[in-house]
RNA sequence: GCUCCCGUAGCUCAAUCAGGAGAGCGCCAGCCUGACGUGCUGGAGGUCGGAGGUGCGAUCCCUCCCGGGGGCACCA
């Protein structure tokens, strides 16, 4: 056919476009409901359940979500074609304080208003409006990467059902008395002012200062110290002291110091020596210069005495605590309880101290603060040392670069902030903790945490026989252990306007107006399973569990508990219970909790809340979206899909949130979420930082696929996971200004409004800002490009033009399909060589893709199906069939091998380049619908299975295609046929001019090559070939050695070339020889190295001295 | 400070149990070969970060050094 001939109907475009596909066949897949997860009533069938790591809305989503989604778009795609029962659960999390923050912030920079300004509805109305657009932008982009996630359920942490959840969580922990409200040092954001968590914080290094303050003694004796001096980064926090703390043995300590220096000099190499002597001296001379002083106080300690705290004129005790380290500083440090962790450790231990606290939530310093409150506390900070210094108690201040911790969401400095926060117990509870309660699951452990721990111990079993394990790198179970160990309890509370509320409500008991009537309404409450409480000890503030309905009338009578000040908490369950206990008890003087939860409180209840627990008969499923309770003999969602397999992430989130949701999910219901963690590579931008959100140097994933197609950008993904290596994706901006490429690696960023926005870089030729991740109202969205994609698309593109080579030769589609031979079932001995070998191939080609997927190495198994469909149908295979598929007595064998290979090949493909096979496989249907060797194979038709490759089934190696032989007899046609290559290349022979060739080859080897001789000449360009044990090297002919075997190529001998290529070759082969009987000759080696690898090696040595008496021999005759 | 990972071709990354170093891109040369120039054929290119050690044998195991990154903790 002419090029120029119009396309026969239902033929191929020449060139892949991923653009004129993509659409169609998404709406394929959406119009069949090919990734809806309906329950199958038989509970033998396997599941495989992914719950997606829920992005969050506060923006749109980068190629690091994209890695994420593609590798479980992968998996589930291949679980869905290997026939089990698939839910890709999508959906979005609300993100709390990231969310709010970000709308907040857009709030004051577009209309400089505050969210006090606008108040708390009008706040969470634009919240909700915030996350509608993203959560919207998130799906497209998702279903554009191909994403085949079980849309029709869509969940969102927020939404009813995700709420239900949250809510029947929080009150069963509660209940369990696992949850508790109490007095701790927070991390306190001033400026969003809420508690941020420990890893919501970023540590940084700023520029900061060392102030020492000088606290005299109050009525000093003879020989005592007249003051101490106390040293600070917090000037103003002296304000809050309760106290200053000395070494209770001050010189035991220091010797124990100077022990550990000491070792460490001994054991110190070269460059750090000279650091551990001056430390060793400096601990000597603490001896006599700090250790007098430090004796002396520590005895002054002991006697009760005290200190004046300067400004405020409060005396204030020094105590003995070993916190107070005389290695360090003045050997004294000053004790504020109420703004530093480590000191409000020293004031649980000294329970006289109390605390101060002199913050306001706000950053503005409070009544304690005395002549300083209502100052800001950096403007008090100046102010304090200034009067200090008037007062003549500052010793000095340094300049030193400090560690300071910022709340990762204002970019503040956090403070630490005594205030009263809802925790989650994750340590060991006394009789243990019940998970699973009410479920065939039930079992008990030591606590939450140590659950979660023996869970990924590797000995540990679910009830149902299930156990954790990461993968395809096992040392991240180490990071999730370890966090776990530390059992620290996990604050859930949130001084926020967005989020799920807490529902408990809460009275001292002075503020309650009648206790005869609440005593009554819990009662009713606790018998009714719609109530339960806490009380907390009015002094200790110790929380107490009411276990019973009657335990809170006991409590009252009891003069421990039943005095004013203790406070009662009672949680209500879910929302009818609300309406009938919220008004009786706002009117006994109870109030509801106005914190929020943490977002991860409602993540972790993912693999089970989206499933509609506790009741997923009754879950307020969105209209349009199916039920979630058991139905038409199917189980419910929850039963059918809890527990799930397999969790998809990076390795940032495996204790923020893998662990979170293993514990929870243990206590809810009694077994994991998941058994198998894939922990894939981070994507890092061109400078080596990992893409996130909030650093802004993300990449919009439709940027990629409008320049490449999806398929492509998914193929150069899954190529690029091998391990957990983390991958550098270099990425170019183009300038909406100029068009040019912009490296974003040496970009700009650009500064608008005042401030660095992230994401948002300067033209280099305009100073224009831009923006790359599309986030910014009113600044030009710039596209993103990588040169890395291209192979992605050049492998799309081979894959079309293949398939398109091979519908070519397939029988017409349409009517006059009926024209063509009809399929018949082919024996062995019909086929030719090349059929049985490509047959063979392909099973070891299945077998290899579906154990590398197996292993969670995705990049193997693309690498497998490549080689497979590049390397062997389509550099063989297909240029082995053209000549039969031009004469029609051969031509129907070949076609229906070819027609099997395609089948094989796109299956095996499918779920790394979805669009680009689904499109072909259509194609293929109307052409061979109906497809196989011996027999016809499921799926190929909408008769046989469903029409849509999606849904079609998972490829079976047949092993028997598999034969040594043959594959051997074919490698070395091969062999010879890029030996007779090599020399036209070397000759500079061009490839149209027909060569005559012989080919020398012992008697075994020359039967089999002769009966593959024709392929050679075809191959390679042959006007003859001769083949045999006894053949004459023509005059003149240039010599190739292959193993055993000679080829002579005739008539492009040119003697100085030969000579010259020849002796390379000889080079090479008697080095590597040289190495080789070295070896052997070391008797050691034959001696000690084992025997197989003693006879390869020998071997080798011989096929190496057959190959190099080749070259001789040719170089002789030259 | 503790701890983990990484360093292999110009670039981005592989290499199972220690036993002849690979892929893709890029580069060089040739090719308008009956689907594909987003292609085909052939080729060059590596002191496996450095130094020691253990082994018959080290890219691989051990120690130290250099360089890069992550996690945890702490800072009077």
């Amino acid at each position: 056919m002419a090029p120029e001939a119009a396309p026969t109907e239902g033929e191929l475009p020449r060139t892949y476009d991923p653009r004129a596909i993509e659409g169609a066949v998404t709406a394929s897949w959406v119009e069949a409901g090919a990734f809806a997860a309906v329950p199958d009533p038989d509970p033998d069938r396997r599941r495989y359940v992914v719950m997606m790591p829920l992005p969050n809305v506060t923006g749109a989503l980068h190629m690091g979500h994209a890695m994420d989604n593609v590798m479980q778009d992968l998996l589930t795609r291949w679980h869905r074609m290997a026939g089990d029962d698939t839910l890709w659960q999508p959906g979005t999390d609300h993100a709390g304080i990231a969310t709010q923050a970000v709308v907040e912030k857009r709030l004051l920079e577009l209309e400089g208003k505050t969210r006090l300004d606008i108040g708390r509805e009008a706040l969470v109305a634009r919240i909700w409006a915030w996350k509608d657009e993203y959560q919207a932008r998130i799906v497209r982009q998702q279903q554009a990467m191909g994403c085949g996630c079980a849309w029709d359920r869509q969940r969102f942490t927020m939404d009813p059902v995700c709420s239900a959840a949250v809510r029947e969580a929080f009150f069963r922990l509660f209940q369990d008395g696992l949850i508790y409200r109490g007095d701790r040092l927070v991390n306190w954001d001033c400026h969003l002012q809420t508690a941020v968590a420990d890893d919501e914080i970023v540590v940084e290094t700023v520029q900061g200062t060392f102030t020492y303050i000088r606290y005299p003694v109050l009525d000093p004796r003879p020989g005592e110290p007249d003051h101490v001096v106390v040293a600070t980064t917090r000037p103003e926090t002296m304000l809050g002291d309760t106290a200053v703390a000395v070494h209770p043995a001050p010189r035991g300590a220091l010797e124990a110091a100077l022990r550990a220096a000491e070792d460490k000099l001994a054991a110190a190499p070269g460059k750090e020596r000279a650091a551990a002597e001056a430390e060793v001296a400096r601990l000597r001379a603490r001896f006599d210069s700090h250790l007098p002083g430090l004796e002396a106080l520590a005895r002054m300690a002991a006697d009760g005495r005290r200190v004046v705290l300067p400004l405020l004129e409060r005396p204030i005790p020094i105590v003995a605590d070993a916190w107070a380290k005389p290695e360090l500083g003045s050997g004294c440090v000053k004790i504020t309880p109420a703004h530093d962790p480590n000191d409000h450790e020293v004031g649980k231990r000294h329970p006289a101290l109390g605390a101060i606290n002199i913050l306001n939530p706000d950053g503005t310093l409070n009544q304690n603060a005395g002549p300083y409150a209502g100052l800001d506390r950096f403007v008090a900070r100046k102010r304090v040392v200034a009067d200090l210094e008037a007062a003549g108690r500052l010793e000095k201040v340094e300049e030193r670069t400090i560690e300071l911790g910022h709340s990762d969401r204002s970019k503040t400095p956090v403070e630490p902030y005594l205030s009263k926060q809802w925790f989650v117990r994750m340590g060991d509870v006394p009789g243990g903790v019940v998970l699973g309660r009410g479920t065939p699951r039930e079992h008990r452990a030591p606590g939450l945490a140590q659950a979660a721990i023996d869970a990924a111990s590797g000995t540990w079993r679910s009830p149902t026989g299930r156990a954790l394990a990461f993968h395809p790198d096992a040392r991240y179970q180490a990071t999730y252990t370890a966090w776990l160990a530390e059992k620290r309890d996990w604050c859930i509370s949130r001084q926020l306007w967005w989020g799920h509320r807490i529902a408990v409500w809460r009275a001292t008991l002075g503020e309650v107006a009648d206790r005869a009537a609440l005593v009554a309404a819990v009662r009713a409450g606790v018998a009714a399973g719609t109530l339960c409480g806490q009380v907390a000890h009015a002094r200790t503030g110790e929380p107490l569990r009411l276990e019973g309905p009657d335990h809170l009338a006991r409590l009252l009578d009891d003069p421990e508990w039943g005095v004013p000040g203790t406070e009662v908490a009672l949680c209500i369950r879910d929302e009818r219970a609300e309406a009938t206990h919220q008004g009786p008890l706002e009117a006994l003087g109870l109030a509801r909790d106005p914190d929020v939860l943490d977002t991860w409180f409602s993540s972790a209840l993912w693999p089970f809340s989206t499933l509609g627990w506790p009741d997923p008969a009754g879950a307020p499923t969105d209209a349009g979206q199916p039920g979630l309770g058991a139905r038409d003999g199917r189980p419910s969602s929850l039963d059918a899909y809890y527990p799930g397999s397999c969790l998809v992430t990076g390795r940032d989130i495996i204790t923020l949130w893998v662990a979170r949701m293993v514990m929870l999910g243990l206590h809810a219901l009694g077994d994991l979420p998941f058994t198998d963690v894939f922990v894939h590579a981070n994507i890092q931008d061109g400078k080596g930082v990992r893409m996130s959100k909030t650093a802004g140097n993300g990449i919009d994933p439709l940027d990629i696929i409008a320049a490449f197609g999806a398929d492509a950008m998914r193929y150069v993904l899954c190529d690029m996971q091998t391990g957990t290596q983390d991958i550098r994706l270099p990425v170019q901006a183009i300038s909406p200004f100029t068009g040019k490429p912009v490296e974003l690696a040496t970009a700009k960023q650009a500064v608008v409004r005042g401030s660095k926005l992230r994401g948002v870089y300067e033209d280099p030729d305009t100073r224009e800002p831009f923006d790359v991740i599309g986030t910014y109202e009113g600044i030009a969205k710039a596209a993103t490009t990588s040169d890395r994609f291209e192979v992605g698309r050049n492998f799309c593109n081979k894959l079309w033009n293949a398939a398109r080579f091979a519908l070519l030769n397939l029988p017409a589609p349409g009517p006059s399909a009926d024209s063509g031979p009809a399929w018949a079932p082919l024996a062995r001995a019909a086929l030719a060589a090349e059929d049985r070998w490509i047959l063979g191939r392909l099973a070891r080609g299945t077998a290899l893709v579906t154990a590398r997927l197996e292993a969670y190495d995705p990049s193997g198994a693309l690498g497998a199906a490549r080689e497979l469909f590049w390397g062997d149908v389509c550099d063989w295979y297909l240029e082995l069939i053209k000549p039969r598929l031009r004469d029609e007595a051969t031509a129907p064998v070949a076609r229906q091998v070819l027609a099997f290979a395609l089948d094989q090949v796109l299956r095996l493909l499918h779920p790394f380049v979805p669009f680009v096979s689904e499109a072909l496989w259509a194609q293929l249907g109307r052409q061979a619908p109906t497809r196989g060797i011996t027999a016809p194979l499921a799926g190929a038709t909408a008769a046989s299975g469903g029409g849509l490759l999606a849904r079609a089934p998972w490829p079976v190696a047949d092993a028997s295609w598999e034969d040594a032989a043959l594959e051997a007899e074919l490698e070395r046609m091969r062999e010879v046929t890029r030996a007779v290559r090599d020399l036209r290349a070397k000759y500079g022979v061009p490839p149209s001019k027909r060569l005559d060739a012989r080919v020398r080859a012992p008697a075994v080897a020359a039967a089999s090559l002769a009966g593959l001789a024709q392929h050679v000449q075809a191959m390679a360009g042959l006007a003859t070939l001769e083949v045999g044990d006894a053949v004459e090297r023509p005059r003149n002919s240039a010599v190739q050695v292959v193993g055993e075997l000679e080829v002579y190529l005739a008539d492009v001998l040119d003697p100085e070339k030969e000579r010259a290529r020849l002796e390379k070759q000889r080079e090479q082969a008697q080095k590597q020889l040289a190495a080789l009987e070295k070896k052997l000759g070391n008797e050691a080696f034959v001696a000690r190295a084992p025997a197989e690898v003693v006879a390869a090696e020998r071997a080798r040595q011989a096929e190496l001295q057959a190959q190099l008496a080749g070259i001789e021999q040719g170089l002789a005759r030259l």
